[in-house]
RNA sequence: GUCCCGUUCGUCUAGAGGCCUAGGACACCAGCCUUUCACGUUGGUAACACGGGUUCGAAUCCCGUACGGGACGCCA
């Protein structure tokens, strides 16, 4: 039998961690055990859900690169079929119709709930005769759960979970204006498709307890359950649309790699020896739902900036200059030609060393795109004292009677450091000053490689010209 | 309120009765490296929620307590 999962939305939000990392599993073992990954979009709620939303899902996944293997199924258009199954189950006795009004059921809960009994649907028209229905009133069919027995789940992560039939109650399946709810869309898409493993958070384990009964009163198999605990905000509460929950996409926007939120996800609520690199193939090879904990688990961000600059320097360096290019096209003061674009696609290998993320390395190349004159920050400008501008006017030639290679320009460096008796630090800082206007960046010979024999001359003669025009 | 689930360093976790003087990672502190900043590297601080059992022996098994979370919708 071919594993199948599938992640299944609701497109009522914006694709958090907390989903993206449910997707991941779900990919994760389909792809260990050889299966497919779906994905069903759950939009039965026309009220709340948006093509919009619908939309950032997509977006979020495709950018996690967690593709489903078969075209998205939208729950909506299976409308038809969930009808269909619950008039089957009307048929044979195991569902019947609720006469009671939205009105009832809230006063039903609320006396429940006064007396301190669990508030539940008390079954009243189980067993009414239909004949006795109000005129008028459309009714929902709910499903005749058994009475008296105990529901067993066999939880691949949980373990064996138990729960009385006493505690369900006769959900509703089909909605008195004929359409389905979730907790039946949910069972018979799943069988529709085939869906062999069903992974989801843990707030859906109650709900499995009623889902078992429609998939009983259908005869159908069930799949195998596996319910992964939630992450919860920094407060230790779940996560949710209005509760710190962020979406995917605004960690792009802050700098981080799909592949490095990955790996973060992944090592957020499973474990595997020492192991905390993994690359998506490491990933699949790897992962079990084995492997997965039981216990709530916290966003950290420390932890996942560091992943973050490891990936970074993994990174191929095109890939990582034309991000940079495109987040520094937006800043004022800055020209993104061609030529800059060189500088930073040069200068990528030291760049991508010292940054975490995208966003400190736009920052950290902002520098290759000033044209002169350019601000100089004020720790910079502490470098450029009287004696280092003199310094680095004498050290202008030596510079330009080198090819520029980078190799060539350290020479060049140490052999003025050594006899003009300076420490390579003492030329190096003033000079950095004077390229990038800042006190970090690169080693000096790449920087200036990178950029280039007239800029950088150019660059040290903006500040030695400021030194003679103060004398 | 009822039912369900959980609890190992600050955080993520390893741990499936003796290998645990509880390991790793992030963060933090100190040192080394050094051309700034990072990276890297060496070392350090830091945890089995509590109480009872079971056992020769428990972080690991059982029970209880506390705390935390989840579910109880004609939402998903």
């Amino acid at each position: 039998m071919t594993v199948r999962t599938r992640f299944a939305p609701s497109p009522t939000g914006l694709l958090h961690i907390g989903g993206a990392r449910t997707a991941l599993f779900n990919y994760l073992f389909a792809r260990h055990h050889g299966g497919q990954f779906l994905l069903r979009i759950e939009d039965t709620d026309r009220a709340r859900s948006t093509a919009a939303a619908t939309q950032v899902i997509l977006e979020g996944l495709a950018w996690l690169d967690l593709q489903p293997d078969e075209p998205a199924v939208y729950q909506s258009a299976r409308e038809a079929r969930h009808v269909e199954v619950a008039h089957a189950l009307l048929d044979q006795g195991r569902a019947y119709r609720c006469y009671c009004t939205p009105e009832e059921l809230t006063a039903m809960r609320e006396t429940a709930i006064k007396e301190g009994r669990p508030p539940r649907y008390d079954g009243r028209w189980r067993d009414r005769d239909p004949a006795e229905a109000p005129a008028g009133v459309k009714p929902s069919i709910r499903l005749k759960v058994p009475r008296g027995g105990v529901t067993e789940v066999d939880d691949l992560v949980q373990g064996m979970v138990r729960v009385a039939d006493a505690e369900l109650d006769d959900m509703i399946i089909l909605r008195s204006d004929n359409t389905p709810t979730y907790l039946h869309a949910v069972v018979v898409d799943d069988h529709d498709m085939a869906i062999t493993h069903v992974i989801r958070g843990d707030d859906h384990l109650t709900n499995t307890f009623r889902q078992v009964q429609i998939y009983r009163a259908m005869g159908w198999d069930l799949p195998r359950f596996a319910h992964i605990p939630l992450i919860h905000g920094a407060d230790g509460a779940k996560l949710s649309k209005r509760h710190g929950a962020v979406s995917v996409l605004e960690f792009e926007r802050e700098g981080f790699l799909p592949e490095a939120l990955c790996n973060y996800l992944l090592r957020l609520g499973w474990g595997h020896g020492d192991a905390e690199i993994l690359s998506r193939d490491e990933a699949i090879s790897l992962f079990d739902l084995d492997g997965v904990g039981r216990a709530a688990s916290r966003m950290d961000y420390a932890k996942l900036t560091h992943l973050n600059g490891f990936w970074l320097r993994q990174a191929d360096d095109a890939r990582l200059a034309r991000d940079v290019a495109r987040r520094l096209a937006d800043e004022p003061g800055l020209v993104l030609d061609e030529t800059t674009e060189a500088r930073i696609a040069t200068l990528m290998p030291g760049l991508k060393e010292r940054a975490k993320t995208l966003l400190e390395l736009a920052a950290s190349a902002a520098f290759l795109a000033r044209r002169l004159p350019f601000a100089i920050t004020d720790k910079a400008a502490l470098q450029l004292t009287p004696e280092a501008r003199a310094m680095l006017a004498n050290l202008a030639p030596h510079l330009a009677a080198t090819d520029f290679s980078a190799a060539a320009v350290d020479a060049a460096l140490r052999a003025f450091a050594e006899a003009t008796g300076r420490k390579l630090g003492q030329v190096a800082q003033p000079l950095r000053a004077a390229l990038t206007g800042t006190t970090t960046s690169p080693p000096i010979d790449a920087t200036l490689a990178a950029l280039g024999r007239e800029e950088s001359l150019a660059r040290i003669a903006a500040v030695t010209a400021a030194t003679q025009d103060a004398a």
